[in-house]
RNA sequence: GCCUUGGUGGCGGAACUGGUAGACGCGCUGGAUUCAAAAUCCAGUUCCUUCGGGAGUGAGGGUUCGAUUCCCUCCCAAGGUACCA
């Protein structure tokens, strides 16, 4: 048998598979079903490095194992295809984001294709092609001809709404709705224009349109999300950004909240996963209460000011929330977020000055700027009192930047004894601090404790612990009409429109301002051409750049926008849908990919049902997998899925990091002038014109020492040469005529002492290294493009020539220069190790650093396992396997597949690498041993499985092979090597058979030599025997 | 701050429900083979040691015959989240 040609075997299977449509899944089939799958990528213009096949060759595995284990597997893969880099780049260069893209998935395809998984291509799905968007627009509209009943606790078809309110009106729904709806009866509604009416169920709809306010960036001519800002400008280009209202696509999402935070006990999703997901919904149980203004204080403005006494006939309200109503009666005043409605109407003439000040000086901070300050206390008093409901004490209304508009009512009722930012506040401004707990000490600190105390000094709640108060208070509060009990959330409803070109276009048009559906019949609606990606010069969206952008709605397709009368021929909405759009129904367009008539047809939804097993990164936590969950929930309540979650087991792979490398340039001399006492930092360039010092400014990595104060030099040797070049420079007088700063030194440049030196680090390319050690080729590095960017540079060299560099872990990236590319890793050691290599770095959920170097172990692995298989080529080896040859099988049998059931796939690569390790000492050559252990190696190292497989004579592909069983036969011993240990540690091992009795075990294991020799003379107090385990000697 | 996950040789990492710590691989050292190299094979490789043995899984304490594993306190790292009322 020949070497091991890995290129020759992988590239012969690949094509093999691709021919044979092995991994082709079918709808219907006897056997069960399993969904594996892995998130789609965004096809990147830089390709995949080696981090990213990690998720998915472990999907692979999965889903290969099932194959053998006799299910019928679904696992495809696609690519989510929109997206902003493709579009950025089209402005720059003006090539169209769709060449882009298929170009990129094109690199993608040929990258992973020759990794060789077994995913079924002909279910392939890319969200930027037509016949995919027309089911993401089929959604939208399906989420806009609904509304959220909460009596149901489901999503209903909107024409139950307005069947409602044709009946009773809507005093009697209770939905999810925007908080300005109004009510009305039947004869209102009916009385409603068709404009009104449809105005009203817009704010029913579980997706609306709303003005939402929005990071404008007019000099980027878009919307930036709140990490695109810093200080208040764009992160890109440092360009203002301002807060504007725009009317967007809203989802309502909110509406789904409860069952969100439910369906997290259902799945088997990481427990940080749902940790984030919980924060992000971030339920709060407690009560909203309601204070009124004091009155009286407010009638004595209006004479000064120009409120009309109609607006004070009712008092003003501040309504709060709170977790913690059961400590009302301590309340000692009450605070406002600045930008609160109330604060204007409110503030006294006396305090009108202070105030405006405090809220102008806080609306120029963002809001991410007033979250990081969290120790500063500021705040104004408005001169306004509010009332208590109970007491009707006056309690003084202030303002301050701790409260935040953006949650709950923008305003709280501060309890300073049971809060530690109420605490500070008041103790900041001499606020009251009354003591509401029973026998607690407040003079230091807030008591933020529920459980251990009970309430004081209030009134009927006196005495009562913080449950029963709740209870009392709540019911108390809603008595008196002040309140009632509230759940709060945390979640913002979704803002789904986007101010670009490259995202799925909203099958919508306006006719008199309101939104209308396109027909399904007439989707998908095509994303127009424009002339150009960017917004339009009246900061309309790209898609305002269309000529072609109008809806007839006779002809039912796009017209000119020329043709626009508003009678047959609409404008189109201009926005496009959000990168999450595409992604949060993917995984069951799958299951029926190319059918034109539906999303899926329901035979193939009720086949596949869910996904079995997910696996992806965990940057997508509270992005894609809370909006896919809220789609899934959704399209449950109308019926199309059976299941109200996507996914029944989620795994989260870890990232492979990358090693990058350094190189240190010398920025700064720190020099010491012996005869004046003088220490001074010398930047480089200053002293450098000539470039005479510059000759050394790349040190090696030995040379330097890294601390909290910087990089600097390390080498006593090299500050003395510096030293010495420094002295001699000066003696020359080579300085510039101008550089008088260092003529003090003219005079006794002879006691000039180089004392340190500073350096800051570069990143070179790994590329650059010689082969996979820290050694840099400096030959190659000299010839390349960032040598010659940085000019002309020399390095300093160990005394051999060589160059070692810095090495730190980071995460990979083009920007880092630590990218390791898969396809020359291929190349050189072939898929097989490539995957094997990837799986035995470590748990598959843990982050861990790529290290090329490692993988000539698992090479060397495939090629002793080449070897082992190399007597029998041609089907011969009819020889009866060994007791130890069975042994050794099952023992491997045994743990890969525990393993591959834990996802512990790093451990099953070291059992293949004992199995063969033995085997081979054991020269076995029997077929019975080494065709299982051949499928057993199959999905993880899948090309080399069926080459050996086949020449062991088998015709068909090892892909359907049954796995091997597990028998327990074959493992049973007789005989068992006791570790002997004394108080708990192992001191020596002794062979005893396994039917011995504990009596005997301990007699004999006492009557041993090594065990008196322990003792030293000494009696054991206590001997343990475990049967089969251990042997145990106190004393 | 809070939540989560971790902390084991020079490195990546093993160790099942408490029972022989360091599997497997990398690296390193020595040897074999070779004209030489690659490749391959063999032996060694936690630390200390007076070669008897002793210590050892971030630190300290506890439970136990026995703790990397369970409990408490603390330290460190990574990820998430944050004046959330």
């Amino acid at each position: 048998m020949m070497n091991y040609d890995f290129q020759k075997i992988e590239k012969y299977w690949q094509d093999y598979w691709r021919k044979n449509q092995t991994f082709k899944a079918s709808n219907d089939s006897d056997k069960p079903k399993f969904y594996a799958l892995s998130m789609f990528p965004y096809p990147s213009g830089a390709g995949l490095h080696v981090g990213h096949p990690l998720g998915y060759i472990a999907t692979d595995i999965y889903s290969r194992y099932k194959r053998h284990k006799g299910f019928n597997v679904l696992h495809p893969m696609g690519y989510d295809s929109f997206g902003l880099p493709a579009e950025q780049y089209a402005i720059q260069t003006g090539q169209h984001p769709a060449i882009t893209t298929e170009n990129n998935i094109n690199r993608y395809r040929e990258q992973l294709d020759q990794l060789g998984f077994s995913f079924d291509w002909s279910r392939e799905v890319r969200t930027s092609n037509p016949q995919y968007y027309k089911w993401t627009q089929w959604i939208f509209i399906q989420l806009f001809n609904a509304w959220y009943n909460k009596k149901s606790d489901k999503a209903e078809n909107i024409s139950s709404l307005i069947a409602i309110f044709e009946k009773e009106g809507n005093t009697d729904v209770e939905a999810a709705c925007d908080d300005d709806t109004p009510s009305f009866d039947t004869v209102t509604w009916n009385g409603y224009s068709e404009k009104e009416k449809q105005e009203i169920l817009l704010k029913y709809r579980l997706t609306y349109l709303a003005d939402t306010e929005v990071n404008w960036c007019p000099a980027l001519g878009t919307v930036l999300a709140n990490d695109e800002i810093v200080n208040g400008v764009s992160e890109r280009g440092g360009h203002p950004v301002v807060r504007k209202k725009m009317t967007q696509w809203s989802m309502r999402i909110t509406a789904y909240a409860q069952r969100l935070l439910d369906g997290l006990d259902k799945i088997d999703w990481p427990q940080p996963l749902k940790d984030s997901q919980t924060n992000w919904i971030g339920r709060s149980v407690g009560a909203s209460v309601t204070f009124n203004v004091k009155m009286d204080e407010m009638l004595k403005q209006v004479q000064h000011d120009d409120v009309t006494s109609s607006a004070v006939e009712k008092p003003y309200e501040i309504e709060v929330f709170t977790t913690r109503p059961d400590t009302i009666f301590g309340v000692s005043f009450m605070t406002l977020a600045p930008e609160h409605e109330l604060v204007a109407k409110i503030t006294t003439p006396e305090q009108k000055v202070e105030v405006d000040a405090y809220v102008e000086a806080t609306a120029k901070r963002s809001e991410r700027d007033r979250m990081a300050d969290v120790k500063t206390i500021s705040g104004v008093f408005t001169g306004a009192y509010a009332e208590h409901p109970f007491t009707k004490e006056p309690i003084p209304i202030w303002i301050g930047d701790y409260v935040l508009a953006s949650y709950g009512t923008g305003a709280v009722m501060a309890v300073p004894c049971g809060d530690q930012r109420d605490y500070d506040f008041a103790k900041h401004y001499n606020i009251d601090i009354p003591n509401i707990f029973e026998g607690v000490d407040i003079s230091e600190e807030a008591f933020a404790d529920k459980e251990t105390t009970v309430i004081a000094n209030s009134d009927f709640l006196n005495g009562l612990p913080y449950k029963k108060a709740m209870k009392k208070i709540i019911a108390e509060l809603e008595r008196i009409g002040h309140g009632e009990g509230k759940v709060n959330y945390r979640l913002r409803d979704a803002v789904f429109s986007r101010q670009r070109y490259w995202g799925e276009p909203f099958p919508v048009y306006y006719v008199d301002g309101m939104p209308q559906m396109i027909d399904l019949e007439h989707l998908p609606l095509q994303l127009p051409e424009v002339e150009k990606y960017l917004p339009t010069e009246t900061g309309e969206p790209p898609l305002g750049n269309a000529t072609e952008w109008a809806w007839d709605r006779l002809k039912a397709e796009v017209v000119s926008n020329d043709l626009i009368d508003n009678v047959n021929i609409f404008p189109l909405e201009l926005n496009t849908m959000p990168g999450w759009a595409g992604s949060s129904q993917y995984f069951n367009r799958y299951m029926d990919p190319r059918n034109d008539e539906a999303i899926f047809s329901p035979e193939a939804i009720n086949y596949w049902q869910d996904v079995d097993l997910y696996i992806g990164g965990s940057e997508h936590a509270t992005g894609h997998l809370l909006y896919s969950r809220f789609w899934q929930k959704f399209m449950f309540d109308m019926g199309y899925v059976p299941k109200d979650e996507f996914a029944q087991k989620l795994i989260n792979q870890g990232m492979i990091t990358g090693e990058s490398a350094f190189i240190y340039r010398a920025e700064t001399f720190v020099v010491y002038n012996d005869g004046k006492g003088k220490v001074k930092d010398i930047p480089i360039e200053e002293i450098n014109n000539d470039g005479y010092l510059l000759s050394y400014s790349y040190i090696k990595n030995s040379d330097i020492h890294h601390s909290s104060y910087g990089t600097f030099i390390n080498n006593e040797e090299l500050e003395k040469r510096f030293t010495k070049e420094l002295r001699e420079k000066f003696a020359s007088k080579v300085l510039n005529e101008d550089e008088l700063v260092y003529e003090e030194y003219l005079s006794d440049y002879e006691n000039l002492y180089v004392t340190a030196i500073y350096f800051y680090k570069l990143h070179v390319d790994v590329s650059y290294l010689v082969g996979v050690s820290n050694e840099l080729d400096v030959d190659k590095f000299k010839n390349s493009k960032m040598y010659s960017d940085t000019s002309s540079l020399k390095l300093i060299c160990d005394e051999d020539g060589k160059y070692i560099v810095g090495r730190e872990v980071e995460k990979m990236s083009k920007s880092k220069y630590n990218v390791v590319n898969p396809d020359a890793i291929c190349e050189e050691y072939g898929a097989d190790s490539l995957r094997l290599y990837e799986m035995f770095l470590g748990p598959l959920e843990q982050s861990k650093p790529w290290n090329t170097a490692g993988i000539t172990g698992v090479h060397s692995f495939l090629k002793k396992l080449w070897r082992l298989y190399s007597p029998l080529e041609g089907g011969e080896g009819g020889v009866e396997p060994t007791a130890d040859n069975l042994k050794t099988l099952h023992k491997t049998i045994k743990k890969v597949e525990e393993d591959i059931e834990n996802f512990s796939f790093n451990t099953s690569v070291s059992t293949f690498m004992i199995c063969v390790n033995e085997l081979t000492s054991q020269k076995c050559t029997s077929k019975a041993i080494l065709e299982p252990l051949a499928i057993l190696v199959s999905p993880y190292a899948p090309h080399i499985a069926e080459e050996l497989w086949s020449r062991l004579g088998n015709t068909a592909s090892i892909a359907e092979a049954p796995f091997p069983k597990f028998e327990e036969k074959y493992l049973v011993e007789s005989s068992k090597e006791y570790p002997i240990s004394f108080n708990g540690k192992m001191r020596f091992k002794l062979e005893m058979p396994l039917d011995m009795s504990k009596e005997d075990i301990e007699a004999a294991v006492l009557a041993h030599e090594k065990t008196q020799a322990q003792l030293e003379g000494r009696t054991p107090k206590k001997v343990i025997v475990v049967p089969g385990k251990i042997v145990n000697i106190v004393g």
